[in-house]
DNA sequence: ACTACGCGATTGTTCTACAATCTTTCTATC
DNA sequence: GATAGAAAGATTGTAGAACAATCGCGTAGT
């Protein structure tokens, strides 16, 4: 929610290098955005363990600033923290991936409802027809990344025209990136085709103010994908821990 | 969701003092544990600047797990980072109530639906109408803050029984008891009265097994809630902040 | 094969220091 | 007296070294 350039297509920053210092924003901040974007890009595997000593070496930054990201991170959901043990990037079962994608089915609904509510006020119709526009194209074209990225963008704002600021909070979008990362290559092309066809008909909903009829077809969209994912088989998700000795 | 005594009236705590170690729990999130305590208590009000400095002295803690801490806090919304001026304790403006309370009122649905249809497993039933026992037992006695705790704890046991882990993530109570914090003691006691009298419904709908239902029942509790607290004074709620120069 | 021990690696926390920035106070000027 | 600007003070942001606590693993011993 940051300021954008929306024509920029974000920076390839397969460079891990060292993040230039921002006036506005705080370290913490951007090591969080760092590694966010790190499991969007794929440069982190979930699963992965992430040492503080080497994104300390890699972003060139002290513990202090590291440590506070990897909390925050956790707060989100993220990455999960071990005690003495260290932190990883989460990987998740398939009861997690039930639980989250239930969450996401309430939320993803409302934010629905709400920009279809305020699709008439301020440049929203715009701004909303060109994500669509930008993720249909994205669709039509054979960049496989490129839709992903249009994808979020999209939700993101979905999530600014409902004019919920807490909503960005909750969306989650960070562990969408994560639910990607996981099972995205491992979906079957039928299931990606099939799941790309709800968007026009929630994009008019959305463009007619239809704001229940919206949540609906989106709750149907997300439990879809739910459905899709817990049909994969047990090896592309992360074993159920049993319990801690 | 750590280990309770249920029993025990959670200690008075209003002594702030050294938070004694414990191998399990992390410092950070003991003092995070703490300062959400201390709002619940109301040791901390809304508005109010939290100094690294005196929370290093209060709880005997370096830097260190302190900023970790507040870094959690802001990542739940319970406090406001600003860079360079500190941590306040969040206040919340007209806006932030709605966008809150509209958000709660799906998760809040969705934890009494998933709650009514797992109401059968384990010990669910027994644990489920000893919360709302406590509620209503609490309601009767004269005990303001008694009441409070005993509603806390009636949505925590709504949540786990639901059995999705990641909506105790999501549904907030930290922030639930920033909003007691800042407007039970607004609310018309008429107000309240109704409020109590929609727990009954609710609870018989969930014992019952009727999960649509019970949902339909707790969005209107909370959409209630939200009208009740929307009706009070400006001079309630923190003034919209206009712009950063 | 199994257990116990020890060692290296990593995390958790403290302490000190200093730069950056905000807030308040003071001061010169009108 | 009001006001802009400068100086001082307070607090946050980050660095870096240090050490205790803990974990995981390899090794030795049985």
């Amino acid at each position: 929610m940051t300021s954008r350039t929306p024509a920029e297509p974000a920076a390839p920053s397969t460079t891990r290098g060292p993040l230039r210092a921002r006036r506005d924003v705080s370290s913490p901040d951007q090591v969080a955005e760092t590694l966010r974007d790190g499991v969007r890009t794929g440069r982190y595997v979930p699963g992965q363990r992430l040492v503080e000593a080497d994104l300390t070496s890699e972003l060139k930054l002290s513990r202090g600033p590291i440590r506070e990201a990897l909390k925050l991170l956790a707060a989100e959901g993220v990455i999960e923290l071990h005690r003495h043990r260290g932190a990883y990037l989460r990987q998740l079962t398939r009861r997690e991936v039930n639980d989250i994608l239930t969450i996401q089915e309430s939320l993803t609904g409302l934010a629905a409802r709400l920009a279809a509510e305020r699709i008439d006020e301020h440049d929203h119709r715009a701004r909303f027809k060109r994500a669509y526009t930008a993720l249909m194209d994205a669709y039509k074209g054979r960049d496989g990344s490129g839709v992903l990225d249009a994808r979020v963008r999209f939700y993101v704002e979905l999530v600014a025209i409902g004019g919920n600021a807490e909503l960005a909070r909750f969306v989650p979008i960070p562990q969408t990136n994560l639910l990607r990362a996981q099972f995205e290559r491992h979906l079957p092309p039928a299931e990606r085709a099939q799941r790309r066809k709800d968007y026009p008909a929630i994009a008019k909903l959305i463009l007619d103010g239809k704001g229940a009829a919206a949540d609906v077809a989106m709750r149907r969209h997300i439990r879809n994908t739910r459905k899709a994912i817990n049909a994969l088989p047990d090896s592309v998700f992360a074993k159920e821990v049993v319990a801690r000795v």
